[in-house]
DNA sequence: AGAGTTGTTCTAGTTGATATAGAATAACTT
DNA sequence: AAGTTATTCTATATCAACTAGAACAACTCT
């Protein structure tokens, strides 16, 4: 399990430190039960505070992604399993767009705005 | 031509403003040659500042969805026909993962994420 | 040519989110 | 009982977002 961020980026590091990890387990290298590594470790690992890190591990509860208790950390969820099943689709979705000739920003503007209206 | 805002969203207005106006690119509602309304007339609409709309409407010429010039305004470009054709295949998507029980949040973080990484 | 329109650029100030820092606390594991 | 880990609190610094006002340059229309 491995994090991953770019500190001269414009988004910000608890969003990236989430995107991260959406990313693995939309890959399948993130399973349901898989445990998250500690925030602290993390946040140390990647030179950032542990607020940072905890926030992106909340986003990630709130989004039903992992459970969390003290003591025992952030545990990935069955959500996981849907996950992977869409990265087919999105995949497709992603390439006609870049065939288009949309970039990546319009393409995501695009879905945000559409999966919010409906 | 109306661009629609959400004051209390957390997203940010010029973000909002560009939002709708793809949106309405994306649905048909704007056409290749169509011309915005000016700034200062979405400004005066919304009560919101000059400054805010003509950030959103220079993001959109990033993505060249318009052309703009001093005197002229803003006009569509050819590229919505783009946008239209990926339409469908977005409503799809949205679709199954409202079927999934995926947040219209974590979808779009996904694409995001997807998008750009390859 | 002249008047009006519209985006561009500049300076400046306010506000809120992001990120950091340190500390204490509560729930869980071994 | 001891160690681990998330939770909560206060406090501070920084930066993006937003506002405000003004002057300017390129285009349209009469």
């Amino acid at each position: 399990m491995l994090v991953r961020i770019e500190p001269t980026s414009d988004e910000p590091l608890f969003e990236q430190i989430a995107a991260s990890i959406r990313s693995d387990a939309a890959a399948g290298r993130l399973r349901s039960g898989d445990r998250l590594p500690p925030a602290r470790e993390v946040a140390t690992a990647l030179d950032v505070n542990l607020h940072t890190v905890l926030r992106a591990y909340q986003d990630l509860r709130d989004e039903g992604l992992v459970d969390m208790r003290r003591g025992r950390g952030a545990v990935v969820t069955d959500a996981v399993a849907a996950l992977a099943q869409l990265r087919n689709e999105i995949d497709e979705l992603v390439a006609q767009s870049r065939h288009l000739g949309i970039s990546p920003e319009l393409l995501t503007s695009l879905v945000k705005e559409i999966a919010h209206d409906r």
